[in-house]
DNA sequence: CTCTCGTTCGTACGCCGTAAGGTTCCCATA
DNA sequence: TATGGGAACCTTACGGCGTACGAACGAGAG
């Protein structure tokens, strides 16, 4: 076969394990985490699904490295925010922090909650989170608890139940006002708070309030358990 | 084709929606929630993959009915539960007979957690959390905090992040003694408190205690705003 | 017995991840 | 400047997935 005129002197794209994750990031970002395929990855680097296992191992490798970016940004953005003082307001603002980058990349949570291979960077970032609470005077043993009892929320976000899609039809006779007799408490509840904020976006009513609220709760309680 | 003298009178076994759910369950109890496809749940019923659409819509919907199966579990179990006085131990009871029917299906929290429809049992499951609130004094505003605050919680599973496959082989240099100079804080807690607990079923750690500690957190936080 | 119609099956399509092996290109060395 | 080795990339193909489509079946009604 004979080179053409057009890709003579093409130069070849490099290639490399960050700019695949990079591009994964970007197309998740836009497109959403279903369109994230090596074959749909390979098109948005303008080369073959095949050629990307010269640089991640397989899938599993490439989701990894989008939990690298994400990862990567929040410590980005750490290190442009000043330290406040004590544990608690520390804490608070790097998990405020991640939350935005979750906020930002809501494809994320599901991302992270997957995988199964030990991340290195996670785990720094957890050291981080670890070594603010043993330096506000946490023992081993409460940190401990204390990372089990934050969870997910540890990085900026909580799993919410009760996430409709947005985008789907709404199924016949199955909204809420539909079985009022049902869910009497739901009903209540939900037509004397307003749920109609529209700055959710992590999901149902997932706004940095009550984001917040269950985070200081946690909180409080921790700093109640710490020694004085 | 000819009828053959071996089907000639086996009864056909009449499918329906309910059958075809508890056989997925079953084989996600068994094999993995990576073995509930449609070819895999029509052959444990000794039928082609296309005869379940005449019974389910798709899989997503298969999924629902399978959540729907761990829901009946759990208000099942809790029928023959006596009530405890106080919404505090009632939520309490609550909550960890739904944990003990995630702890027996282990795969039924990535499978809640990634349901987008609506589910009018998870629905009614909800108002009850939230009518043991009301009934002890929540006002709906606090209430609508808590259940925010609880998140999958109050199903009875919290995120864990760091939750390593057990059976993967350990990858080169990525044991966290390897990297102990990086995660200074995390080596110095592991090797504390004892890791060891065999009894950690749902993940890493995510034993009975931490689970309480975390719940008992919230709890005591949430008993401190309602009204005495 | 025949007709009807809900249920089941056979086949096929277009995705997916990825194994195997061929091709192209860069660059060190002669 | 010529050449050979190896990394980077591509082509092809396989098996498995969800599921659309239409044919075949079988029980109950006439």
């Amino acid at each position: 076969m004979t080179v053409t005129e057009s890709d003579q002197h093409l130069p070849r794209a490099p290639l490399s394990p960050e700019r695949i994750a990079l591009a994964a990031v970007a197309l998740a970002d836009e497109e959403g985490i279903g369109a994230v395929t090596m074959r749909g990855v390979a098109e948005r680097l303008s080369v073959e699904a095949m050629s990307l296992y010269h640089h991640v191992k397989n899938k599993d490798a490439l989701l990894d490295g989008m939990v690298d970016v994400i990862i990567e940004e929040i410590t980005a953005e750490m290190v442009g925010i000043e330290h406040p003082p004590g544990w608690r307001e520390q804490l608070r603002t790097r998990i405020l922090t991640a939350r935005r980058a979750m906020l930002r990349h809501p494809w994320a949570p599901s991302v992270i909650e997957t995988r199964t291979r030990i991340n290195p960077k996670l785990l720094i970032y957890f050291d981080a989170v670890l070594g603010t609470m043993v330096e506000g005077g946490f023992s081993y043993d409460l940190a401990h608890h204390a990372m089990h009892a934050l969870g997910s929320r540890a990085l900026g976000f909580n799993q919410e139940l009760f996430v409709p899609d947005d985008s789907a039809p709404p199924d016949e006779g199955t909204s809420l006002s539909d079985m009022a007799d049902l869910v009497p408490n739901l009903v209540g509840m939900l037509t004397e708070v307003a749920h109609d904020d529209p700055d959710s976006t992590l999901g149902w009513c997932d706004d940095q309030t009550e984001f917040e609220f269950g985070l200081d709760l946690l909180l409080d309680g921790l700093e109640r358990k710490v020694a004085p």
